[in-house]
DNA sequence: TCACTTCTGTAACGATCGTTCGAGAAGTAC
DNA sequence: GTACTTCTCGAACGATCGTTACAGAAGTGA
């Protein structure tokens, strides 16, 4: 059994938190004084739990990606034509970033666009995980084009691109 | 004749270069230090010059409408047809938005994405010139609907609307 | 009960933020 | 020359930033 004074919150529900803080505001703009007065709990307790606002921003990015995000990955992984798999894409990320009970758009793109210098591992990060996507967006339209699914001219790279751009702007 | 010392900078240049280093890190992320180092001039000189942050970006930002970001006006000003200023207006965005000798994508757009809550004026600011921009494009795709150059049944909002989300795709 | 461990609230750290003050420099007007 | 105005440099202001030291609270194991 764990010894010593138990944890006043549920380490959950506060990743959570900082989830939807860091969602709205971005990394930079969420002060560490902004988590404790939104999560309820002293700065010291978010320490000792999460390491320093680095470590809990990319914890809130790898939950968010596994949950709120996930539709991406699913979209790809569940349809198997292409076509459909993009279009799936776009409905339920116009869904997603537009949800009255969440923040508006996407964290992966909207928490790290003008961040201060300080912080450009953060925002490069973003940028691999966003690169990542589109990666895997190519790669699907690319498999489609070699089955013959769509016309042997397309342009996979270019037409992936199109579409993280499309799914950028209206996550904005 | 103005009496007194004469300043010391060229006033124009440093509201260029002003706008330059907003344009790469936003508003907030954009320090008085950042912005005294990089034009050469010391802090007081720029709050004689300019006012104070705030007024210099609102400057910064009406000359970059004017000048760097005056080609969205042009486009739908001087072509006629509607069709060929949506072409027109994609084309020279993604030249504009991706030139090596400027910053990247566009400062409306930006410029104040995950602010902190207390410039959220600002953030508001640049929402309303989006906006106005947006419904530009609208009144145009409009106009063209009734003078028949598009089918009736076209979806101006709309239409429009995604033009933005696609440009402002393309600025990230 | 008593040692031991871990968490919590408070207060403070140095750094940086936007902004301003004061002394002196650099001009014009007389 | 002297008076006057304006600008420039450096230091400093209070506020906030992320982070941590410290003392006490609140548990477990004996």
């Amino acid at each position: 059994m764990r010894t010593g004074r138990p944890r006043s919150f549920d380490r959950d529900k506060a990743l959570e938190g900082a989830i939807a803080v860091f969602w709205e505001h971005g990394y930079d703009a969420t002060s560490i004084a902004l988590l404790t007065s939104a999560l309820g709990i002293g700065a010291a307790s978010l320490y000792a739990a999460f390491g320093d606002k680095r470590a809990l921003f990319l914890e809130s990015l790898d939950r968010y990606i596994r949950t709120y995000g996930a539709f991406t990955q699913r979209a790809l992984a569940e349809e198997p034509n292409a076509r459909d798999a993009v279009e799936r894409l776009l409905r339920e990320a116009a869904a997603a970033y537009t949800r009255p009970d969440r923040p508006r758009g996407c964290l992966l793109i909207t928490a790290a666009t003008n961040c201060s210098p300080q912080s450009a591992d953060i925002a490069a990060h973003l940028r691999d995980l966003r690169a990542a996507g589109t990666r895997a967006l190519e790669d699907k339209i690319a498999a489609a084009v070699r089955a013959g699914e769509l016309p042997a001219r397309t342009d996979a790279h270019a037409l992936a691109t199109f579409c993280s751009a499309v799914i950028q702007g209206m996550s904005a």
